[in-house]
DNA sequence: GTTCCAATAT
DNA sequence: CATATTGGAA
């Protein structure tokens, strides 16, 4: 059995400064990997080939770790990369709303009751703040406001990998098909709920109706994340009229491996949220950050909800 | 009773 | 502007 986590080994050459961030860029979210207090071996295996299993590492651990780390590779910016660490929340959220999914090779592990700490974080302006290099990273939290219950969703965000998602579910649902919560159990996104995406569909529909009223012309400054989504050229209709089918409540258009748009599980990175400043918006013209560009298929983080977003950016290029 | 949907509120 | 919340209607 390898080590988990020696990250600390990796001795960083005489690389740029610049080469730390293309490494967080490509670096797995903290939810990414396998909960930290799992261990890898089983129980009955360890003890089988005499294996003492590590104690508990628990999210503080790490954060101290990664800060040591980063605090060699770079005396300045760790507390940035910290925030990122710490800037994701997890939900604990279970509606008891399973997934009609099939059980292909997904192998899910995600839904596992993979630890639900609320590690809450809302740093906003903070940083220009003391910007201290020794920012405290822990922050162990007042007992009473982990628990999520009582205490209220942040706002999700809209990250372009979401609204794909919700764009190719849409697209895939024939439009009487795509009501809120049949998108929602198709996107297969932990933690969303069906007032997410209702509010969101309500304002998709908005955006293909004035799309489609105003065909051509108009990069319209109101286009943001719209705009570079693949719009469902026709809105086609799924099985929903020919089915007789009177059962199954939700609708799989076909056997999984045949559906042309299998979704990878549920994951979440920390999203930069307003903070760092930059704000994706466009699509384009992102590429000096680091972190949430339009990525290749793959990875297509923010899956979750990120801290709220305070700022946005009124740009009006060309205004129509 | 649930979900949708449009309007309205934050 | 982006989401959340509300309230009437299916």
């Amino acid at each position: 059995m390898g080590e988990e986590v020696r990250i600390t080994e990796y001795d960083v050459g005489g690389e740029d400064d610049d080469r730390v961030l293309e490494w967080e860029a490509g670096l797995p979210s903290v939810d990414d990997l396998m909960p930290l207090s799992q261990s890898l071996v089983p129980a009955e295996l360890a003890s089988a080939f005499s294996i003492t299993p590590e104690p508990h590492r628990s999210m503080i651990d790490v954060n101290r770790a990664s800060q040591d780390t980063l605090s060699n590779l770079r005396g300045q910016s760790v507390k940035q990369t910290l925030n990122k660490f710490n800037g994701f929340k997890s939900f604990g959220d279970d509606k008891g709303d399973e997934m009609v999914m099939e059980g292909d090779e997904t192998a899910d592990l995600t839904g596992d009751g993979s630890d639900s700490r609320k590690l809450r974080r809302v740093d906003s302006g903070g940083t220009g703040a003391l910007g201290g290099v020794g920012e405290e990273a822990d922050s162990a939290l007042r007992a009473d406001d982990s628990s999520a219950r009582t205490s209220k969703r942040p706002r999700l965000v809209w990250t372009p990998q979401l609204h794909k998602r919700f764009v190719d579910v849409v697209a895939h649902l024939g439009v009487k098909n795509a009501v809120p919560k049949t998108i929602m159990q198709l996107m297969n996104v932990e933690g969303l709920t069906r007032e997410n995406v209702a509010s969101h569909l309500q304002k998709y529909r908005l955006y293909l109706k004035r799309m489609q009223g105003l065909s051509n012309e108009g990069p319209s400054s109101s286009d943001h994340l719209f705009a570079s989504t693949p719009v469902p050229p026709s809105l086609h209709e799924s099985s929903g009229g020919g089915n007789g089918n009177s059962h199954a409540p939700i609708p799989m258009p076909y056997p999984p491996q045949m559906v042309p748009m299998p979704y990878p599980p549920p994951q979440m990175v920390p999203h930069p949220a307003g903070a760092g400043g930059g704000a994706y918006h466009h699509g384009f013209d992102s590429h000096s950050h680091p972190y949430n560009m339009m990525m290749p298929q793959r990875d297509w983080s923010g899956s979750k909800f990120a801290s709220v977003s305070p700022y946005q950016h009124r740009m009006t290029p060309n205004d129509k």
